[in-house]
DNA sequence: AGCACGCCGACT
DNA sequence: GTCGGCGTGCTC
């Protein structure tokens, strides 16, 4: 009997948001739920995944198309996943097709190519006829291409162009083609083929024991010297693959001579595409002190009862952090389950890797941006296939294909770019936990400033708590000096170094330690402004001032990338006194070189940063000594555990503190706690200068005395006043549009539908509509309206109802991080 | 997303 | 009268 497949199609689109049912061939009557398949879909033949199967009706036997073929000889999705993919699409309100797709390697797992042939209808006859047409009209070039496409057989775009490229034009080339294939006399014709597929390499071994080889090739009249030698490295190396050949410089030819006697097997067999493969990792094997082992006490339990448990693990800058990690991750590897590890980025924590690596080896795969899609493939599929057991990577590994998860670890769990900022618009966090839920894992969140929801979530109890208080060997916390640059200014120092951080900065290079200092703004200056009629230059595509890049002078739109001339007057008032203000890190660089001509400055943000490899290099010269000083934006906060650094700069710990957005203050205290923790990792003691406009705000006063308690009592009670998260869930609602009117009007009529639909819900309110604090971005006008609710399943289930998310030109932003 | 179907303006 | 614009709607 057979069987009909629910299949989600995979093509990037909003609007189809349902299964097709498709007809199980006999052939492929073992395929199952979770298999990737190829479907017919319209004209095109895509991609699919099987989520359910179902049995026959007579009606369906007629109206249903069959699965043309599999993708992999296995089920891709293992059960929990698909729950999770479905789990995904319904809570971020996303399609299941975007949801789905978040597990395999790229965006399909197959690629078309579009061929262009003569048509099937076509005869030779009407052929001739229009040879015959061609010689006294002025399209002879219509038949020079057919006449072309007629002899190689169908033809891809891109060869007919290379083809003519000395007779024809790009432009009429195409016009001609859409024009015969108006005319029936072309059609196309794709070709689909499956994309990131096993790279496969033939290995050759003796077919027959050594004696009787080389009995066989001396029987033969002449003699063999490079058969013989052949032999002689096949019994040295047992196998020998194409590359190992050649490096022997033995001939392919040679080889197949000896396949052909029946000497030689051949075999394929599966290469795996690491570029990275070779980097060697060295790092410390150390034993958990006792304050970890306190800590793995309660974690390791859970674990091996292989039942869904979550943890907070609150632990101090420095108070290793990664040692629990690593010996969470073996317990679980001795159950034999796999385990996920993320990390904020994977460029700033190569500290991580190098110690996972030294601990698991190859049982290690690395997921990371640079992978290519190959690459990407078979870290997956090694998962997959339970040839490696531990992944580390970026939010998006919490997709891996691993089928026999046991511990989900998030490192840095407060860091931001684990929400992703475009569809799906998820947060690896609530991914990791339902995942972890659906497969029976352990979770481990851990920060030593852990987000006032999760910790929030922890005192409900929702994820045990367990806290490392003391850093390792006790080095206690840097004590942390708080400037006011309100005094500074008042007592008529303007410069962007205040004596006091000077000293700090001298007292470090006397001693020969290293110094790291954190500016929230890359650029020279952050802003131009008229001073007589207060004009900002901005940017023309975006609502945001243009900053100031002495590099290159120019002015640069950290949004689009735009660049403009510096102008000699106000464009408004065409006055002459234009002034730069704020401070970026290359005007503190600048700065820094004429306090301290002798030291070295590393400057990293984005614009020193642009390479494969910029921030490990960077890094790494950093902690061999070559630089004095890391200067940078948030990035030279995050991760590395230099032990010579013993003084952190914090330049302007405010600017993050005034933006629009109810987090700002937990942005700030953790962003300076993160930096605070670079200094005096070793055995020196290490020192912080902090420098702010706003010294008795409560984020600055509670970080500088690395005080998260504190902080998180004064925050988590203005959260409460201001009915903001944990207390309720925000749903944001962007309208996008060109046109300023066009996107106004769209939103008005939002809110009246929104009313309409969420009428009679307690405890939600409609905000707005109000445009994003960045009104424009890229030429594209944006409106938001904010949906604050405490029943967030049920307004999730309205909106669903309304189809928002199917229309164009609206972002639904489900817990949204920031709403600017 | 593609691609067909379908309804209105500018041309041989 | 036709060709061709792209607005709407469907794809098992």
């Amino acid at each position: 009997m057979k069987k009909i497949a629910q299949v989600i199609v995979n093509i990037p689109t909003r609007n189809i948001d349902k299964a097709f049912s498709y007809i199980i061939p006999d052939h492929y009557a073992y395929i199952d739920i979770g298999w990737r398949v190829i479907v017919p879909f319209g004209q095109r033949t895509v991609e699919g995944f099987i989520i359910n199967i179902s049995d026959i009706s007579e009606r369906d036997e007629t109206a249903l198309k069959p699965i043309t073929d599999i993708l992999d000889d296995f089920a891709w999705f293992g059960n929990h996943m698909l729950k999770t993919a479905e789990w995904l699409a319904e809570y971020y309100l996303t399609s299941l097709a975007e949801s789905y797709r978040m597990f395999i390697p790229g965006k399909a797992g197959v690629k078309t190519q579009e061929l262009y042939k003569i048509a099937d209808s076509v005869s030779e006859v009407q052929l001739a006829e229009l040879k015959e047409a061609s010689k006294d009209n002025d399209n002879k070039d219509n038949f020079k291409i057919i006449e072309h496409i007629y002899k190689k057989g169908p033809l891809k775009l891109s060869e007919l162009r290379k083809e003519f490229r000395h007779t024809i034009s790009d432009s009429s080339l195409e016009d001609i083609i859409k024009s015969l294939l108006r005319q029936k006399i072309l059609c196309k014709h794709s070709k689909i083929y499956k994309s990131g597929l096993p790279r496969l390499t033939t290995v050759y071994s003796l077919a027959v024991d050594a004696a009787t080889a080389i009995n066989t090739i001396n029987a033969t009249s002449k003699r063999k010297p490079a058969q013989l030698r052949l032999i002689e490295e096949l019994l040295k190396y047992n196998s020998l693959d194409s590359s190992q050949l050649r490096q022997l410089s033995i001939t392919l030819d040679t080889v197949k001579r000896l396949v052909k006697l029946g000497l030689i097997h051949t075999k394929q067999v599966q290469i795996i595409r690491d570029s990275y493969a070779d980097r060697e990792f060295s790092a410390p094997k150390l034993k958990p002190t006792q304050d970890q082992e306190q800590v793995l006490g309660q974690i390791i339990p859970a674990i091996l009862e292989k039942k869904f448990k979550s943890f907070l693990l609150r632990g101090v800058t420095g108070s290793g952090k990664t040692q629990v990690y690593i010996e969470a991750v073996r317990t679980a590897r001795n159950l034999g389950r796999q385990a996920i590890v993320l990390v904020p980025e994977i460029a700033l924590t190569s500290q991580i890797v190098s110690r996972f690596k030294a601990a698991f080896n190859n049982d290690v795969v690395v997921i990371h941006s640079r992978l290519s899609l190959g690459e990407r493939y078979d870290a997956w599929q090694r998962l997959r296939c339970n040839q490696a057991g531990i992944v580390i990577g970026a939010r998006s590994a919490i997709f891996t294909p691993a089928d026999n998860l046991g511990l989900i670890v998030i490192d840095e769990e407060h860091e931001f770019t684990y929400k992703q900022e475009e569809a799906p618009r998820y947060h690896a966090k609530e991914v990791a936990l339902t995942r972890a839920k659906f497969s029976e894992a352990v979770v481990i969140l851990g920060s030593a400033t852990p987000s006032v929801e999760t910790y929030f979530q922890a005192l409900q109890g929702e994820h045990s708590l367990v806290c490392l208080t003391r850093r390792i060997d006790s080095v206690p916390l840097p004590p942390v000096t708080v400037v006011d640059m309100r005094n500074e200014l008042a007592q008529g120092r303007r410069g962007v170094i205040s004596p006091a951080m000077q000293d700090m900065l001298s007292e470090t290079f006397s001693k020969g330690e290293q110094a790291v200092i954190l500016l929230n703004r890359r650029g020279y200056s952050t802003f131009i402004m008229c001073r007589e009629c207060g004009h900002v230059i901005k940017c023309h595509h975006c609502d945001i001032a243009m900053v100031y890049h002495a590099a290159n002078t120019s002015l640069r739109c950290h949004y689009c990338q735009e660049r403009q001339a510096i102008p000699d007057c106000c464009p408004v008032c065409g006055s002459r006194y234009i002034r730069y203000f704020g401070t970026g890190t290359q005007k503190v660089e600048e700065t820094l070189t004429q306090l301290f001509p002798q030291a070295k400055i590393a400057r990293m943000d984005q614009d020193t940063t642009s390479g494969k490899t910029s921030h490990e290099k960077i890094l790494s010269d950093f902690a061999k000594g070559s630089y004095d000083i890391l200067l940078g934006t948030q990035m030279v906060a995050k991760g590395h555990d230099i032990k010579n650094v013993t003084a952190v700069g914090i330049i302007s710990a405010d600017t993050a503190l005034n933006l629009p957005d109810f987090r700002a203050a937990e942005r700030t205290f953790s962003l300076i706690t993160q930096a605070a923790g670079r200094a005096g990792r070793g055995n020196r003691p290490g020192k912080v200068v902090l420098q702010t406009y706003n010294p008795e705000h409560f984020g600055i006063l509670s970080a500088s005395t690395h005080d998260y308690e504190t902080f998180f009592r004064s925050e988590i009670k203005l959260r409460e006043q201001l009915d903001y998260p944990p207390f309720t869930q925000l749903i944001n609602i962007c309208v996008l549009s060109k046109d300023n009117t066009e996107a106004d009007s769209q939103a008005k009529a939002i809110v009246a539908e929104l009313k309409c639909t969420l009428r009679g819900l307690n405890h939600t309110s409609i905000i707005g509509p109000f445009p994003a604090p960045i009104s424009k971005k890229k030429d594209v006008y944006r409106i938001n309206i904010l949906l604050k609710t405490r029943q967030l399943s049920e307004v999730r289930n309205r909106l669903s109802e309304l189809k928002l998310h199917t229309r164009k030109g609206i972002i639904i932003d489900v817990d949204p991080l920031n709403v600017l």
